[in-house]
RNA sequence: CGGGGCGUAGCGCAGCCUGGUAGCGCAUCUGCUUUGGGAGCAGAGGGUCGCAGGUUCGAAUCCUGCCGCCCCGACCA
């Protein structure tokens, strides 16, 4: 993608609104501009990210047996009504009459019209077990929106249900989405824990709050430091196998939201393992049973002939969220560093000289030969000033830098660098393209592993 | 929803206290110079001073109401 092409409104100075680092990046960085409190326009560079995370977690939820679809953004209150919680959500649900004065809302989550779809063609325990998703867009009217997309109001959620004949089968699903969840965030370069946390106005006991160690975390967790870089499921897990073993060795460790904090269990922690830090929450899994089955009559016949609600849980994960957060987790005071499977570019190609015969034939070869081994390029082929180049590329964030320059091309080399650790080197100009090919190959099969 | 703060050019801000018809930096446009870390000089364009009332000869400035946005807290993916 040639710059000139582009549409990447960088700002040099912050917006007044913006507090935290990511939301301060994906402003100047032209990623998203808002549009009202905690509502965003997702810009090119920002939606690129977006989508990248949206396929990682598409890729695992297929992995794990979930099967996708997609509901829409406005449901009829009646719904709702059905389940008790169109008066029981508060002014949080954004509530819409539309021409005819019927009632309607904004979706703040999806159960109750999951739960109509599927009581109305699943009938028998043999049609069980079933995992169903989808990646919507969701509103709740928070009293506070903040952080940028971290706290929105309208905000972009991948949401699983699962269906389940017996409680037993429940838990079945559950694990395969706890185990999913593990290896979708670590795909995408994030440290994420799963910690016990409150059930809250969902219900149930078995659940799971998935948080990213971040200082500007808004919940405090307790854990065990024995979970860090503890390692997650590969990609040879089999997800209709046995997965208690690795529900195990992740639950058996101490990890807990202050809301659950169970100071005994804590004390048991050896003391130099004790950690007591902010996390974002990036991703929720429940089991809650019948909650919405029983009120909203979703029954099978099972083996023996008898009609039972069948067992829930529901799945979230917070995609838009996720890239405020891994923005959080990974910059400097220049901008982001992103992880390569959730770049928007794999590279950066900056042309110091744009105009000048050599330095665009250089780049030009070095564009055409990245993109032909299937490289992603954000190529600045702008006349703009070097310095304006450089400050820019590493306000985007890509993982790869190369810059050609009439300098270093008179010694027939290009200068590369890498963001995240800021090295510099000069490779020769005829092997800087399958160097680098090569590299953010091997980092995309690293993370995808 | 409690407490605090802010709305003046695309962005960041000054001016308001003490009323006299709007300014600075960045960005944009033109020209020349410059050319490896957000350039220099010269010139130019761009503003219903959030909105509505009020006070006054005169309001960005004082008063009242409303709207929007941000921060702290409580709440939440």
């Amino acid at each position: 993608m040639r710059l000139s092409r582009f549409y990447l409104p960088t700002l040099k100075e912050t917006p007044g609104e913006a507090q935290i680092a990511s939301h301060r990046f994906m402003l100047r960085a032209g990623m998203v501009r808002q549009q009202a409190a905690g509502i965003y326009a997702w810009l090119p560079l920002g939606l690129r990210v977006l989508k990248k995370i949206e396929r990682i977690v598409r890729e695992e939820q297929e992995r794990a047996g979930a099967i996708e679809l997609l509901m829409p953004t406005i449901q009829p209150a009646s719904l709702w009504e059905e389940s008790g919680r169109f008066d029981a959500y508060g002014p949080e649900m954004l509530r819409i009459k539309d021409r005819h004065d019927r009632d309607m809302l904004f979706g703040p989550t999806n159960e109750e019209m999951i739960t109509d779809i599927v009581r109305s063609s699943i009938k028998s325990y043999k049609q069980l077990p079933k995992m169903l998703y989808h990646i919507q867009w969701k509103f709740r009217d928070e009293l506070r929106p903040r952080f940028g997309v971290m706290r929105g109001r309208e905000f972009l959620m991948k949401d699983t249900y699962s269906f389940d004949a017996s409680p037993d089968d429940a838990r079945k699903s559950y694990l395969k989405m706890f185990a999913a969840y593990l290896r979708t965030f670590r795909r995408m370069g994030l440290e994420t824990v799963p910690v016990k946390a409150d059930s809250g106005p969902i219900g149930g006991d078995l659940t799971h709050e998935f948080v990213v160690l971040a200082e500007n975390g808004e919940s405090d967790v307790f854990m065990d430091k024995a979970l860090i870089g503890k390692p997650v499921p590969d990609a040879g897990t089999d997800f209709d196998g046995d997965l208690e073993g690795i529900f195990s060795d992740w639950t058996s460790l101490y990890a807990g939201t202050d809301e659950v904090h169970d100071e005994e269990a804590w004390s048991k922690v050896p003391e130099d393992r004790r950690l007591s830090l902010r996390g974002i929450e990036v991703g929720h899994i429940f089991c809650f049973g019948t909650k919405y089955s029983a009120p909203m009559r979703a029954r099978v016949q099972n083996a023996e002939g008898k009609e039972v609600d069948m067992e829930m849980g529901s799945y979230g994960i917070g995609v838009s969220r996720l890239v405020g957060a891994l923005i959080e987790a990974h910059h400097d005071e220049d901008g982001p560093k992103w992880p390569m499977s959730v770049a928007p570019f794999h590279v950066g190609l900056i042309n110091l000289r744009a105009g000048d015969e050599a330095t665009d034939k250089a780049c030009a070869e070095i564009e055409a030969a990245l993109e032909a081994a299937g490289v992603e390029v954000l190529y600045d082929d702008t006349a703009d000033r070097a310095g304006e180049k450089f400050a820019r590329m590493d306000l985007c964030g890509l993982p790869h830098q190369l810059v050609v320059g009439p300098r270093g091309l008179g010694q027939g080399e290009v200068e590369w660098k890498d963001r995240a650790t800021g090295e510099k080197s000069n490779l020769k100009l005829d092997e800087a393209a399958n160097r680098i090919a090569s590299l953010v190959k091997t980092e995309l099969d690293r993370l995808a592993q």
